[in-house]
DNA sequence: ATATAAAAAATATCCGATATTTTGGATTTC
DNA sequence: GAAATCCAAAATATCGGATATTTTTTATAT
C-alpha cells in the first residue's frame, strides 16, 4: 500500500544490478526517468517525497536533487512549495518536441552526413543493424522487449548525428528525444512497416551522401510519427 | 579568508533583497548563476561544497541541488565523486552556442514576425526601447551598468521570439542566451555602434513583418557577435 | 452548499554523523 | 632527480532526524 500513483515502479526489492551507475544518485536519476519515460509514473501524478524515498531506497536529500534535476530537464515540474509533479503531455508539447526535434536533428544530420569519416559510417551500419532486427521482431509480433527496440531507435538516431562536432546540439537532441520517446510509450501502438522503410531510406541517403535526401527523410520520419502519434494521443 | 576562485562574490551579508524569491533554494540559485555568467566564478574553478555553504549562508543540501540543477542546464560541471567546477570556456563551445542560438533563434524569430499580434509588438517596441537608450548610454562611455544593459539586451531577443508559440524552444534558447551572455561578459570590449545598428536593423524588420530580412539580420548580428568575441578571447 | 477554523500532511531547510573517495605530501625506490 | 608508493587530511556522497512553514484535508459552523 502507500504506492506511488503511477502504478508498479521500477524494481521492487528485485536484485536487477543493471545499474553500473558509480553514486547511488545517478543510479536513482535513471531509474526515476526510465519510470517517467515508460510510463510506470503516469503523467501529472504527484511525486510525493517521502514515498519516493521509500520507493527508491534512498534519503530525501537525494531524492530532492534527482527531482529538480528532472525538473530542469522537463520530466519533472517542481512546483514551489508544493513539491513536484511528473510532467504532463498535450497535444501541444507534443508538437513542440517534434518541431524542435526537426530543427536539431536535420541541422546535424546535415553535417554528419557532410563531414562524418569511416568510423561514423561503422558505427551508423552496426546501429541500424541493430534496429532493423529489433524492427522484425516486432513485426513479427514480438512485442515482449518494446524497451529494447526504443534502445536501438534512440541510438540509431544518435549514430545518425553523431559527426555534428557539437556537444551542446547533441545533449539538447537526447533530451528531446527522450521526451519524444514518452509520447510515444504512452501510446500503445506500434507504426510497423512505414517507420521501419523510413529509417531504411534514413540510412541509405545518409550512406550515399545524399545531404538533401537524408534531410528530408528524416524530417518526413518525424512528421509522420507526430501525426500517428497525435492521433493515437 | 577562504574565499572562492572566482573574486568577491555577489551578495557578502548584503542586505540586498533584490531577490523576491520566495524560497532560499531560488535564491541561491539566481545568485550562483549570475556569479557565473558575470564572471565573479571564475571558468573552471572548483566549487567546494563547503566553502559555498558558507559564502550564501545555506546548508549543504541546498548548495548541493542548486549546482545539480546548474549542471544539468550547463553552467557547472559535476565531476562524480569529484565535485563540481565551473564550466569551462572554449572557441568550440562558444561556437556551438553561437550556432544553435542562429538555428533555434532565427526559427523562432520567423514564427513570431509572422504570427505576432498587436501585443507583441507593443512588447518589442517596449523592449527596445529600453535597450537602445542603455546602449546610448554605453556609447557615451558609461559602462557601468553593464549587468542592466545585458539585461535589456536579453529581453529585447527575447521580446524578438515571443510569439514563437513554443515554450520548449523558449526555455532551450534562454539557457543558450545566457551561455553566449557569458563568453560576452568574460571578454571585456564592447562592439559598439555596430551592434547598435544591427539592433536596429532587426527590429525594424520585424515590425515591417520582413520574415527574411529579419532572420537574415538576426543571423548576421549573432555571427558577427561570435567573430568579435572569438577574436577577443 | 459555502465559508471558516482546526488538524494533519508535506515541503523546505538545516545540522550532524559516517563511509568512501580523492587529493596532497612525505617517503622510498630505481 | 623522476617515478612509484603509502598515509593523512580534505572533500564528497549519503543518510536520518529535527524544525519552521506552507499546503491540504477534515471538521464545524453559517
Amino acid at each position: 500500500m502507500n504506492d506511488l500513483p503511477g502504478m508498479e515502479t521500477s524494481d521492487d526489492g528485485r536484485v536487477d544490478e543493471g545499474h553500473p551507475s558509480g553514486t547511488v544518485a545517478a543510479g536513482v536519476y535513471d531509474r526515476i526517468k526510465q519510470d517517467i519515460i515508460f510510463g510506470r509514473l503516469a503523467p501529472g501524478s504527484k511525486l510525493k517525497l517521502d514515498a519516493m524515498r521509500r520507493q527508491y531506497g534512498v534519503s530525501i536529500s537525494t531524492i530532492r536533487e534527482t527531482l529538480r534535476r528532472l525538473a530542469t530537464e522537463g520530466f519533472v515540474l517542481a512546483a514551489e512549495q508544493r513539491g513536484f509533479f511528473v510532467t504532463d503531455v498535450s497535444a501541444e508539447d507534443l508538437t513542440e518536441v517534434a518541431n524542435l526535434r526537426i530543427l536539431l536533428e536535420c541541422s546535424a544530420l546535415r553535417t554528419s552526413v557532410q563531414t562524418g569519416d569511416a568510423h561514423w559510417e561503422a558505427d551508423l551500419v552496426a546501429a541500424h543493424h541493430l534496429l532493423s532486427r529489433a524492427e522484425q521482431r516486432m513485426l513479427a509480433g514480438d512485442h515482449s522487449q518494446k524497451e529494447q527496440w526504443k534502445n536501438y531507435d534512440s541510438a540509431f538516431h544518435h549514430a545518425l548525428i553523431k559527426a555534428c562536432r557539437s556537444r551542446n546540439l547533441m545533449s539538447l537532441h537526447a533530451i528531446l528525444f527522450d521526451k519524444y520517446l514518452r509520447y510515444q510509450m504512452l501510446i500503445l501502438t506500434y507504426r510497423g512497416q512505414e517507420a521501419v522503410d523510413e529509417h531504411k531510406a534514413i540510412f541509405d541517403a545518409a550512406l550515399a551522401r545524399d545531404v538533401d535526401a537524408a534531410s528530408n527523410m528524416l524530417e518526413t520520419h518525424i512528421t509522420k510519427g507526430l501525426q500517428h502519434t497525435l492521433a493515437a494521443l
